[in-house]
DNA sequence: GTTTGTTTAGGATCAG
DNA sequence: CTGATCCTAAACAAAC
């Protein structure tokens, strides 16, 4: 089984399992929601390994994808014709990262299980749940033109109290992971709006990027490119070359008490965004999270959500 | 016909 | 050992 430790996994299976590249790719763009083709996309960019036997793991990819409550499916505008739908992150499954790292799953996702406290209607109900990420999405898309014409909100432009509170950044985190790949020459892809939504959570809580002034390997939004998926969505910038993408990912973490109502705004979002490119390849020989189970590096979404096992709850 | 999505099934590995 | 998690294969149906 490979492990992390070398330099790169263009020769080997990455440490991720199916649930963090599949998180990954759909946190890497400011929609939080991408369509199968550009999860698949997003992954052949970064990890070569996957360039090959794609029938094989776009299947298992598949499973994944509709086996787990982690990911919900969202269906597509009318207006928006293209194949298949739209996937995201459950709402609810943030805090399932085990400090942001895909390298561990700290416990598996399952809708009406855990986050019992949890007033977050969605994970009881996966279309809530998909209502909300879609609201979220359009809210972003709002919040993104709003910076796109506001660049620098002087104290930030913040609509959530968002800070970069993520004292911990652990270098297998989504953010850092796709960081390191995403290191926009430009800037900051911005996104159309073709359509669909776009930053919302992300705007007000990447302070760094939109406003606050860090951001150092993020640059002003600009338009990155004139290619729009049908989804409206650059995809060039985002899952192509991986270089014009702003990704920046954001755990999918919306607080317990951000979402009730749709509140649009999520107060606040473990902004562990680092800047620090890094991880794509865990380099170390150990697991950063000192694991050693040479297969098990990968989870970090605690998604998957049990198996045909019976899970609890349910 | 191809892609997308759902299900079922079995094997392997890891943690408790 | 057992249960959880992951991977892979495969059959099917539905949508494009």
């Amino acid at each position: 089984m490979p492990r992390p430790g070398r330099n790169t996994y263009s020769d080997q299976k990455p440490p991720y399992s199916y649930i963090s590249l599949t998180a990954m790719a759909i946190q890497s763009c400011p929609e939080k929601m991408l369509p199968l083709s550009e999860i698949y996309k997003f992954i052949m960019d970064r990890f070569p390994y996957y360039r090959e036997n794609t029938q094989r793991w776009q299947n298992s990819l598949r499973h994944n994808l509709s086996f787990n409550d982690c990911f919900i499916k969202i269906p597509r505008r009318p207006d928006q014709p293209g194949k298949g739908s739209f996937w995201a992150l459950h709402p609810s499954c943030g805090d399932m990262f085990e400090n942001g790292s895909f390298l561990r799953r700290r416990k598996r996702f399952k809708v009406g299980s855990m986050q019992a406290a949890d007033p977050l209607a969605p994970s009881s109900k996966p279309h809530d749940a998909a209502h909300y990420l879609q609201q979220q999405a359009k809210l972003r898309l709002s919040a993104l033109h709003a910076a796109a014409h506001l660049p620098q909100m002087p104290g930030g432009y913040n609509l959530s109290p968002v800070t970069p509170q993520s004292s911990f950044k652990h270098p297998f985190a989504i953010e850092n992971i796709i960081a390191r790949e995403y290191k926009m020459p430009g800037g900051l892809a911005a996104f159309s709006a073709t359509g669909y939504p776009l930053h919302n959570q992300l705007t007000p809580a990447w302070p760094h990027m939109y406003g606050s002034g860090m951001m150092d390997t993020a640059a002003p939004i600009s338009m990155a490119t004139s290619d729009y998926s049908a989804y409206g969505m650059p995809l060039k910038s985002i899952c192509h070359g991986g270089q014009t993408l702003p990704a920046i990912p954001v755990p999918i973490k919306p607080t317990p008490t951000s979402m009730p109502g749709l509140p649009g705004l999520p107060t606040h979002i473990p902004a562990f965004l680092a800047n620090s490119p890094q991880s794509l390849s865990p380099t170390s020989p150990q697991t950063a999270t000192g694991q050693s189970s040479p297969a098990a590096p990968g989870e970090a979404l605690s998604s998957s959500a049990s198996h045909q096992s019976v899970v609890a709850v349910h």
